[in-house]
DNA sequence: TAATTCACATACCGATTGGTATGTGAATTA
DNA sequence: TAATTCACATACCAATCGGTATGTGAATTA
């Protein structure tokens, strides 16, 4: 059963991501959950607290679907296919009901707002980044990958792209950013760097 | 001589790109700018015309030297390496110096909060991929691209990946980031379709 | 030089902000 | 069953918000 606190969660969640932190007053969150401030404070410590749990929230709404395609699939090469799937097939619908990639708008949110939420992007920025590093070295290790690759700028340049290729189609309603940039992470890179 | 409208707008323009719409207080402006509100709304009709110009104003500072680069080179393939050439030795530290990619930031903080600045990104989007796509279709017909080449898409995924570089740039504020985009585009973008 | 306009500054406005202190009925515990 | 705790709702707070109306001294014009 859902508590009145993931309820409060998932519904100011896609709020906060679409309007930012400070475009997201306590009034819209009160109307958005039809509850009152006292339930929000009886919850949450304050609006920051919210903000925060909330970055999380949508995050992992994200970031779960891509793990689960990621996870069932065997060898490096195919993990990473399984991400260019994931991005064509499910992330721009995913992401654009719920407002955006919340990496993306927190990390232009908070830059200069909020340092607090800022690194809480930062550190989930770096954890993707390093997740895919490690898929990157292990298929070097078994093979799969040249050894010449450089693991990390890779990883980074795909995250580079994704996070680019979403910008654009969330900023012109148009799915064929996201699609086409995941279509080049394939065929100029993944397929670049197999053995 | 720099009359007062635009000393407003350059000493707020890099507030209204760092803090966002909402983020950015009359009083934040006041004290900018050492003027009163009196002063501000003496120039500007109200908040949004502000931010309406100063984001332009932000675009200009970061497009221009853009263009210098551009125009000055002769064929497309030169032109496009003159992209790239800027965005790894100017852009990271024009657009950290102003507070970021004003595309980016008001492509985030306007596009739930504020259509009309929102379509004023999107416009300037559309420009610029615009612009990049001519210079390919340019180099198709004075046969220094390939036939095949789809400039429009071309185009797309080269500002994907700036706006996605620059991101990461900024968000972990390592330039690295955006030099190893505009390197992979020079490798396996331009490289790949000259004659 | 008297009147007017310009370029701001000052003072004020209602509305909204995040946050808190108190109230309250239902459920739980003693 | 009496007391207490829980899960909120209500009412209020100072501060700040964007915006406006008025004031004012200097420059310009008549």
């Amino acid at each position: 059963m859902e508590t009145t606190q993931e309820y409060i969660l998932e519904k100011v969640a896609p709020l906060f991501n679409k309007k930012g932190y400070n475009g997201t007053s306590l009034s819209e969150i009160t109307k958005a959950t039809n509850l009152t401030k006292g339930a929000v404070y009886f919850y949450f410590r304050n609006k920051e607290d919210l903000a925060f749990q909330a970055f999380h929230l949508n995050v992992k709404k994200l970031v779960k679907p891509l793990n689960n395609v990621v996870i069932e699939r065997k060898g490096a090469i195919n993990k990473l296919y399984g991400m260019t799937y994931y991005f064509k097939e499910y992330y721009y619908e995913l992401a654009s009901e719920r407002g955006g990639c919340p990496l993306l708008n927190l990390g232009v949110d908070a830059r200069f707002n909020n340092p607090i939420l800022f690194e809480e992007a930062r550190k989930i920025c770096d954890r993707l980044i390093q997740n895919t590093a490690t898929i990157i070295t292990h298929g070097i290790k078994h093979k799969e990958i040249k050894e010449a690759t450089d693991a990390h700028t890779l990883a980074t340049n795909i995250y580079s792209m994704i996070e680019g290729g979403i910008f654009m189609s969330l900023i012109t309603q148009n799915k064929n950013y996201i699609v086409n940039i995941a279509n080049h992470i394939e065929s100029a890179i993944i397929e670049q760097i197999r053995l």
